[in-house]
DNA sequence: ATATTGTTTTAAACTGCATTTAAAACGAAA
DNA sequence: TTTCGTTTTAAATGCAGTTTAAAACAATAT
């Protein structure tokens, strides 16, 4: 054995630490070695190349934070507790990890073709049960149809821009940290009161 | 006078069309040369480094793109009519230029200090009498205090985001580009009664 | 018409860094 | 001591952004 166990997985950590900071293509491969504490060519001694790399830390970074909201969607919560749950996880997990929107928006327009294949990318996004009743319950209250499409954009719409724009959001506002953080707090129930809303008769 | 008279134009335009569709950091100043049609040299001669061409772009995407958005807002239409006719615009002037909204995220996280300092992005957010209107909508239907600030975030949100996940909304409806702008179209009621419904008493 | 001037264009070179490869060195375990 | 996976070294290759110096050009003044 080497002098160390895990140096696939100090690549791998170090690299998805400047990928999030400073986005890929403004990460080189000295970049990660340096970080990381190792040789140049180990990188490619363990992946093959750059672009491989970052797909197996983009596939991590969807799964590691899709896991938890994937399983409330797919819960037998009634559907208010469901989204206020939802909601809530969603924003918390955003809270822990606060450049992980921005990336993920950045590689949405950095690699667009490729986003489609990754199959990973379905967790995010329209989950059967969920949809389920969604309709069922705009069928209940006879709200003009409900289209649970638009309600599922909304949703993601409104919890997780907010950390896209948060450079314009803290300026405009003159918020520091702190209370950008209490800002995002407070949406948790905004957002939850909107979404009923939309899916409630008046 | 030289061959052309606008060259400067030539490579502002190329170079725009090539940082909308690959991104900054993967168009090279080569590409925007043969792009353009013009020598390599051309670039730095006009502008003084691809960083420099790039705030020109930015910023005149930006104001360009603001320009009538900000109109609105500012006007004296009664809040209702105001809403209704910014959402319009909003979303007819991101279906023109699809990749829009995508790039400007992708900057947000390549750029994300620059950002706050280029003054012309306090365009796209925040106007003093469009947010005093939503305060005074507020207090007469005596819900519990609106928040002009959860208000316009929702607002830009609902408005921009579908553009910026717009490979994941076909690929999971099955929609091609048609029918996605069709589902577009739909959310200008949408989103306008979403907000409606937000500040008004039920 | 010619010379002069400032601007625009060209071709080539420079510098540096990026990614990748191939081969050598190393260390632990068989 | 051979073997194997790992790590290091060194170098190949290529492209990025930028700079330079000279040529071509258009307009004006002589």
């Amino acid at each position: 054995m080497a002098k160390n166990k895990n140096t696939e997985q100090k690549i791998f950590d170090a690299a998805t630490e400047l990928f999030l900071e400073k986005g890929v293509d403004r990460t080189s491969v000295r970049d990660i070695a340096s970080k990381a504490g190792i040789n140049l060519a180990l990188m490619n001694y363990y992946f093959r190349s750059k672009e491989n790399l970052f797909d197996a830390i983009f596939t991590n970074l969807v799964k590691k934070n899709t896991k938890d909201l994937v399983k409330i969607l797919d819960s037998d919560l009634e559907l208010n507790e469901k989204i206020k749950q939802y909601v809530s996880a969603y924003i918390d997990i955003l809270l822990k990890n606060p450049l992980l929107v921005s990336f993920f928006m950045a590689i949405l327009h950095r690699s667009r073709e490729k986003i489609t294949e990754m199959e990973v990318v379905s967790l995010l996004y329209g989950r059967e049960k969920f949809t389920q009743q969604i309709v069922d319950e705009g069928k209940k209250g006879n709200i003009r149809r409900t289209d649970p499409t638009h309600f599922y954009v909304d949703m993601i719409s409104m919890i997780t821009f907010p950390f896209a724009i948060r450079p314009m959001i803290m300026d405009k506002n003159e918020l520091n940290d702190e209370e950008f953080i209490a800002f995002i707090e407070q949406r948790k129930e905004h957002i939850t009161e909107m979404l009923l809303k939309s899916i409630m008769p008046c």
